[in-house]
RNA sequence: GGCGACGUAGCCAAGUGGUAAGGCAGUGGUCUGCAAAACCAUUAUUCAGCGGUUCAAAUCCGCUCGUCGCCUCCA
């Protein structure tokens, strides 16, 4: 089945066919590292973990590579603050930044390269720019004449005319042109700089994905993918840059997904209303942020909300709890006739086909959980209707629909724990949580069985209100009395 | 001001021309000594509003209203 992805450039979806058979190569703008994490960047980092393990899933052979910005303004201003070095605060920040992504379970890039580690790459690039004429050095700074590049603005649905008209930013007197935007920076008195043939100096932020890239994947390579808010500038300017040297196609399509919202709004640095990471962490596991944020199509904004961290977590437990029961079930018998629909057994046995299709659908990951709950809801009702003597290949359905669930959820990197373990250990943490011990609960239990042998319902249901005052919870079943603590 | 996206039940969210998935919450029921959990049933004659195209529109087109984003660092 084809790939069809949403294409920011054509506006539309198109087929992923990669140039090299077989092989997807994929480019993702990752972080400034100068501080924590946010949700935002968990996003960003969760969904291309879910492209790469699909297309993966599927087959492909994927290289993938993330970089990290590690010599920015934002970087010298915050290290002069902490009076630290910038290159020491950049290292930090990628190495909580891991911690984070570690925590998350995100695979690793296959290539992660830092921007101070390609300097050269840079400088290469920026000097033919300037032998084609697409830039021009001015007093130590290097800038891109944005008007020499005829398809600039196609990706974001610009026109210089247009940008000029609302332009916020203060016009330089160096540019030629007030959108003409700066490869190389003069080094101020301080900062960090290397020597290049326009004098000391940095890149611009820009110049170093347009030649990492070039360096990892080649000139024209298959996906490059980041937030929305990369779109313009920064990808519009890559294109600029990579295009303008190699006078080829930079990436086929371009993916953008959507932000993090908090009461509607985007989540960011400079609103100050951001969320790290690890604050989420610290209160939800990682399975339950991954659950949250394929709850929507990445294109889409994602509300944060405490509501809906609470479902995705009803959501986990429920997904648990389920394979938690397959995983428990009897023999079946051969002789045994089926209880399952046909409706039913369909609906297990297409399992793995719609989830494919909705993942092939622009990565779908909300149309494919809804497959995913109702094969769920599917397995719960026939596990619930199951006689004492299942049929053998009732059984055999709840298995394999057990383990299509744990393939298609690997793709989100969810449900990846021992179902009994994740039940057991979720109850001893609620236990934890609670001021009586197992051994009185299951004394007070045995108390109140005793009581209701002799059928004295007034003594059983004192130990259960007893027991509910510690938020214990007694569920009797056909042979025993089982309990957890209330959610 | 320019450009773009979005508006589907109480909430979240699929659906992209053929007659409204799924989740959470709610209500009724089955089960139970009573419960809980689970399951079953139920919850939008309708997709922001108004026009248009079509045999057929939540889906395409136009306008209006509302929300958000980019145009400055941003995932």
């Amino acid at each position: 089945m084809p790939i069809r992805i949403y294409n920011t450039l054509s506006r539309k979806k198109e087929l992923l066919q990669p140039l090299e058979e077989n092989h997807v190569k994929l480019y993702v703008c990752g972080i400034t590292s100068y501080d924590y994490c946010h949700i935002g960047h968990a996003r960003s980092a969760l969904v291309f973990d879910m492209v790469v393990r699909y297309l993966r899933y599927q087959g492909y052979r994927v290289t993938f590579v993330r970089n990290f910005t590690d010599v920015d303004d934002k970087i010298i201003a915050r290290a002069k603050e902490q009076g630290v070095l910038p290159t020491a605060l950049a290292q930090r920040f990628i190495d909580e930044f891991y911690r984070d992504m570690d925590e998350l379970g995100v695979l690793r890039p296959d290539i992660e390269p830092k921007a101070t580690e390609h300097i050269d790459e840079m400088i290469a690039l920026v000097q033919e720019l300037i032998d084609r004429g697409l830039a021009y050095p001015a007093g130590g700074d290097v800038y891109y004449r944005v008007d020499k590049f005829a398809d600039y603005g196609t990706l974001s649905g610009r026109n210089l005319e247009d940008m000029q008209a609302g332009a916020r930013i203060g016009v330089n007197a160096q540019k030629e042109h007030p959108m003409d935007f700066v490869l190389w920076k003069k080094a101020k008195p301080g900062e960090p700089k290397w020597e290049s043939p326009w004098g000391p100096g940095r890149p611009g932020w820009h110049i170093e994905c347009s030649a990492m890239s070039r360096k990892y994947l080649g000139e024209t390579f298959d996906i490059h993918g980041g937030g929305k808010d990369l779109i313009f500038p920064h990808h519009e300017n890559e294109i600029a840059q990579s295009c303008g040297a190699s006078g080829k196609s930079f990436a086929s399509i371009w993916m953008h997904h959507g932000f993090v919202t908090i009461k509607d709004e985007k989540m960011s640095k400079s609103l100050g209303n951001f969320l790290t990471i690890r604050d989420v962490l610290r209160e939800y596991p990682a399975e339950v942020l991954r659950l949250f944020i394929f709850s929507t199509q990445y294109r889409n904004p994602l509300d944060f909300t405490e509501d809906a961290l609470r479902d995705a977590r009803t959501s986990l437990d429920r997904i648990y709890e389920c394979l938690a029961m397959v995983v428990s079930l009897p023999a079946g018998h051969a002789g045994a006739t089926s209880i399952v629909s046909k409706k039913d057994r369909r609906k297990l046995l297409n399992l793995k086909d719609h989830f494919i299709q909705a993942m092939d659908n622009d990565f779908n990951t909300a149309q494919a959980l809804g497959f995913l709950f109702d094969a769920i809801k599917v397995m719960n009702k026939i596990g619930r209707l199951l006689p004492e003597a299942p049929a053998a290949q009732d059984i055999e359905l709840l298995k394999s629909a057990g383990t299509t669930v744990r393939e298609v959820s690997d793709i989100l990197g969810v449900a990846g724990r021992d179902p009994q373990q994740y039940v057991e250990e979720k109850k001893k943490k609620l236990l934890a949580s609670i001021d009586i011990t197992e051994e009185e609960i299951n004394r007070l239990i045995k108390q109140r069985d005793e009581a209701r042998k002799k059928k004295d319902w007034t003594a059983s249901d004192v130990v259960r209100d007893q027991l509910l005052e510690h938020n214990i919870e007694l569920h009797d079943g056909p042979d025993k009395t089982s309990w957890e603590v209330k959610k």
